[in-house]
DNA sequence: TTGAAGTATGCAACAGAAGTGCATTATTTT
DNA sequence: AAAATAATGCACTTCTGTTGCATACTTCAA
């Protein structure tokens, strides 16, 4: 418990209840998440007060946004090992079609990606589509 | 004219006049073009109808459907060079965050990536943004 | 300790994209 | 020409993301 408050307080965010159920949430569900997932999850509290917490958890750097290709914004904590969090860093995300979960996979480095002149990279974004390993296994 | 009709029957897809407008319109647009583009470019033409004629385009495989990140679906008809359409293809797609365009940029080869076991890849998604070519001379 | 300022929350509402159902129109086939 | 099939256009729904505003809760200074 007061390692969560640690982690928001650490970060400039008021570790309200709410705030505090939702970093909870995050870290035990290691895949991105949607804010209907958190929503569906929570289903008393309200879709703007999760969306504006998962908004200030991107701000002050206690998550991440993620674009895995289905239209729909994910958020995750990363792991210590996960280098999602900074501007030019590697980004491989999987996204299994069967489960519909994104992984953040940490192993896999992305190569240094030569552009056509002209062109400047500020962000890279790599998403794997597939079946998932539990899914493999069914 | 004809070559567009030929384009439309060769993949079983009945050329109407709609269809060969629109197919026109992608050829001419060599950048990534989203239903609104096309809606905003028709505007006589009905959403639905058009939805449908770009849809249709998928499945026959007349063009392609890009995940750039933005959350809004784009299609581009790709050039021969361009290895968008097939399975675990290369797909590696520029989006300029200035002028807002998705470029399909077709000399860069995706090297094969080793998934941790059990995870099974079916398509690859390689999105860098940035600034493109042209807004970076302005 | 009260009151003001600042922040968080919840409700309502909206915008944009995607998608479905159905009736109408066009095209093809017999 | 009639029947069958396919395409189109309209209306409507759903879902995600987002903003505005009023209310509640904190914090901190007088």
């Amino acid at each position: 418990m007061q390692d969560f408050e640690k982690i928001l307080e650490n970060n400039n965010v008021k570790p309200t209840a709410m705030r505090l159920l939702v970093l909870q949430f995050l870290l035990n569900k290691k895949v991105a998440t949607s804010l209907t997932d958190v929503e569906n999850y929570f289903d008393k509290s309200d879709r703007t007060t999760l969306y504006r917490t998962l908004k200030t958890f991107v701000e002050k750097g206690i998550s991440h946004k993620i674009d895995d290709g289905t239209g729909i914004t994910k958020y995750a904590l990363c792991e210590e090992n996960c280098h999602c969090e900074i501007d030019n860093d590697l980004h491989l995300h999987f996204h299994c079609t069967n489960c519909n979960e994104t992984i953040c996979i940490t192993d896999y480095k992305i190569p240094r990606i030569t552009l056509p002149t002209g062109y400047i990279a500020e962000n890279i974004n790599l998403v794997v589509k597939g079946i998932c390993d539990k899914c493999n296994k069914k």
